[in-house]
DNA sequence: GGGCGCATTGCAAGCGCGTGCAAATGCTGC
DNA sequence: GCAGCATTTGCACGCGCTTGCAATGCGCCC
């Protein structure tokens, strides 16, 4: 199709060397003579050259490629995970293969295949769930696999979670030393096992202090549905007097909602918080308590663990559980 | 390293078939009998073999790959960028390898590097400036590159632009329309070739009015930027009473300075325009007019020229020059 | 029945690379 | 000078795939 790319083997020719000569140059550790390595290096800058990462792929049985799969990669939270894991793959020398799968249900299994296609040392799912028959057949076929913050009982996959239950704990007393007593939950639709997880967790810690909580599901995890949670949360007779949204994105809509449609003042009559910490949280608009993914920890938690010899533990390991440090600012009354 | 996959040998001798069938089976267009191609599938899917696309990639010589080198990809419009490329990518049949290069200096050349290694068919450059040594690099080699916004005089890629220029044109006569009289832009200091655009093209269509133009530039495109833009602009003696922002981020920062730091009324005290149409921009605490970037047809107009036999133009065409929007929100007066 | 054209199939070469093995080289010590 | 050793080098094979070419088989028409 297009002018090939000049091969180890011409520059063995104006090295005057061998072919393996070329190859071993640029293999770490191998045995090649200063002189040689020398001979090779010049004519390989002079050439042009460089390592066919393919063909050498195809050799060692092993890529260096790593697959990211993600929906909603617009997202704020979402692009700065991505952000986080590309950088730290890059480190490791590993690069990053991205498959977006917003388009429709059953894409994951797609994106996989794909990942087998190119022969990707693993796969990274960021949102989405696989079949169960496809996470084998990566498996059986010595595909690395990593679920962060999908909770599945699904094993064999390397797990990355946080804390979610035991976050959603902790707002229910920050709520509570506010001084507020009618409780409520805006969720998304998604049914994502960390937004369920925040629900129940968060519903369970607001029992244990004798308190109801008023749940109200929407629509994907976006603004839009922050905006009509707070519409249908805020008309209520009860209305309640402080909210913690499943995302931060939530978080916004309801915020800007609740004070630019009911001329609600947070966190005066009303306290709030969000999950995430996305920059916008932190932007003088909101100033929002949240919990701060630690999206860096996730990345090189992830990264480290595909480097590892990690065939010793084989598939049972429990999933590695991560902190979401709780970030104070002022939509909670009594920082 | 680790189990091998599943090979196309292996497919044949359960199929009963040479190997050169099961690879014209899954080669469009080649010669199979319908029976021998069911007998193949049949083995295929018994055994999950998939089609190993870097040893096709090696003698097809098109690997398939398209390298995406961005960098603030957490941004939210570089991540709706990224997003919108790779929906793109995927539905040609291509895939993308993402590089970060937030690193360093210098690091978009390393990401060309990369590219070449992966022998990516094409590189897309959506931040950033490579060296003109490694464009040629690339460009030898047959691999064509794309630069998103980056409107240097280099030849030789296809570049795709936004009539930055007419555009800031549009957002002098809104603001002359509102009744204004002291402009002001606010720009980073990252002097990308599409800001300072902006900033020149403002500036002239002002000057064609009459008007003088206050410039005030500081730190990178970010929210924090708008922030302290704000505070040097506002605090002057003839403080403008409209000012348009480089970027979308920028102006959220400078709205909320000039809200909540400064009290003034936005649009009465002061219009603003910003630039990229982010999420954010139609978010009610900011409901920013802004011209919206094109990404989907940014993405579009990519990937089609990847596709397109464009060899035909000897890298002589010019850049291709899109149109951005404009939408009105009400931090002008007048709409 | 034989010759012809066509669709299908297998063979084998080759894409660019890594690597085991044996040959070659350089060096040391006697 | 030569055996003995360590280091370096080249050869050749194979990774999994595509594809040109020749061989095979088939149906068709004269």
């Amino acid at each position: 199709m297009q002018k090939p790319f000049v091969s180890a083997q011409e520059v063995a020719e104006r090295a005057g060397v061998s072919r393996s000569a070329v190859s071993r140059t640029f293999t770490p550790g191998a045995s090649v003579s200063t002189e040689t390595r020398r001979k090779v290096m010049e004519a390989a800058e002079a050439l042009g050259y460089h390592v066919n990462h393919l063909a050498r792929g195809l050799m060692r049985n092993e890529s260096g490629i790593v697959c990211l799969i993600v929906s909603d990669m617009g997202t704020p939270y979402r692009s700065s995970l991505v952000r986080a894991v590309t950088q730290h793959l890059q480190d490791a020398g590993k690069i990053a293969m991205l498959v977006n799968t917003d388009r429709f249900d059953g894409s994951v299994d797609l994106a996989l295949r794909q990942a087998i296609r190119y022969r990707a040392d693993a796969s990274i799912i960021l949102s989405g769930m696989p079949d169960k028959s496809i996470t084998e057949l990566c498996l059986k076929n010595g595909q690395r696999l990593v679920l962060i913050n999908r909770d599945d009982a699904q094993p064999g996959p390397f797990r990355i979670n946080l804390d979610d239950a035991e976050a959603a704990g902790r707002v229910v007393t920050a709520f509570v030393r506010a001084g507020c007593r009618r409780l409520a939950f805006a969720n998304s639709q998604a049914g994502t096992p960390s937004l369920m997880a925040r629900e129940r967790g968060f519903i369970a810690a607001a029992k244990v202090l004798g308190l109801e909580v008023m749940v109200e599901r929407y629509g994907p995890t976006n603004y839009a549905s922050g905006r009509i949670l707070a519409q249908r949360l805020l008309t209520r007779r009860d209305r309640p007097d402080a909210v913690f949204c499943a995302t931060d994105l939530i978080a916004c809509g309801f915020l800007d909602a609740a004070r630019h449609d009911f001329a609600i003042s947070v966190p005066d009559q009303l306290c709030l918080a969000g999950f995430d910490d996305i920059e916008q949280a932190s932007w003088s608009s909101y100033q929002l308590t949240t919990f701060a993914q630690p999206v860096d920890a996730i990345a090189r938690e992830a990264v480290n663990w595909l480097g590892g010899d990690s065939i010793a533990d084989p598939a049972g390991s429990p999933p590695v559980r991560l902190h979401a440090d709780l970030v104070w600012r002022s939509s909670i009354r009594g920082a």
